[in-house]
DNA sequence: TACAGAGTTCAACATAATTTGAATGCCCAT
DNA sequence: ATGGGCATTCAAATTATGTTGAACTCTGTA
């Protein structure tokens, strides 16, 4: 009588058992780092900001055409990608210009996740 | 003297202003079933568990050893990731084992997010 | 039937994320 | 130097999410 269903047994003991398989996973680091960004694109309102600046840079005034909510929560959410490393904002004048940072494109060009 | 700063307004002018924009952003269904994957993944114990479910298939206790912690936690997010059709578990004599679903294994392949 | 192992569920609690509106900062034209 | 437009910040209130431990279900076995 083994302790383990035989299917999952058998394939984690190719792999060297728990420690094997556990020493193929990334690391608590990059499991970190991966979150923060699922977090940041966890929330519609984000990831269609980030849709958005896909497609052209852009100003607070007309992303907040775009989603129609107040200046203060956008702030807060545009904060939040930010933070992700997905978007920088650039003064120009009295505007702040909004863009995706080069691991922001990389992110939204992956087409991620697949559609169902 | 224009309303918006020049480098948006042209390019915005060329999608057909603000509307045009919006028309070519996912709908707000694609967006919640896209968010829903990124909130799975947001959390790093969930991240570790795909990914070791991405090298194979797991009974709980097995899960449990890998990751440490207590089997009611285990529970809850197991039943998040299922929520968001990332695993299912299947029950075999007095285990369950969980695997990515199909949707699951896509997500999981395709590498996202990529590495700072 | 009764028992033990494998997982889940529940409700109470703790923590974290989001919303709100008022106050503030910055830039530019007058 | 004042005013108006554009955007951020702050603290308070709300809501969502995660944690805990005890009770429970289900399966296989004696």
């Amino acid at each position: 009588m083994t302790t383990l269903p035989a299917e999952v047994d058998c394939q984690l003991a190719l792999l060297g058992g728990v420690d094997g398989l556990v020493r193929r996973l990334p690391s608590g680091e990059s499991l970190a780092s991966a979150s923060l960004v699922h977090h940041a694109l966890s929330e519609p309102l984000r990831l269609k900001i980030a849709h958005a600046l896909a497609i052209q840079p852009l100003c607070v005034c007309v992303i907040r055409d775009i989603v129609g909510i107040a200046d203060s929560k956008l702030s807060y959410h545009l904060n939040q990608l930010k933070k992700a490393d997905l978007i920088v904002g650039e003064q120009q004048g009295s505007w702040i210009i909004y863009r995706l940072t080069p691991r922001g494109e990389q992110c939204m060009a992956m087409g991620y996740p697949p559609l169902e």
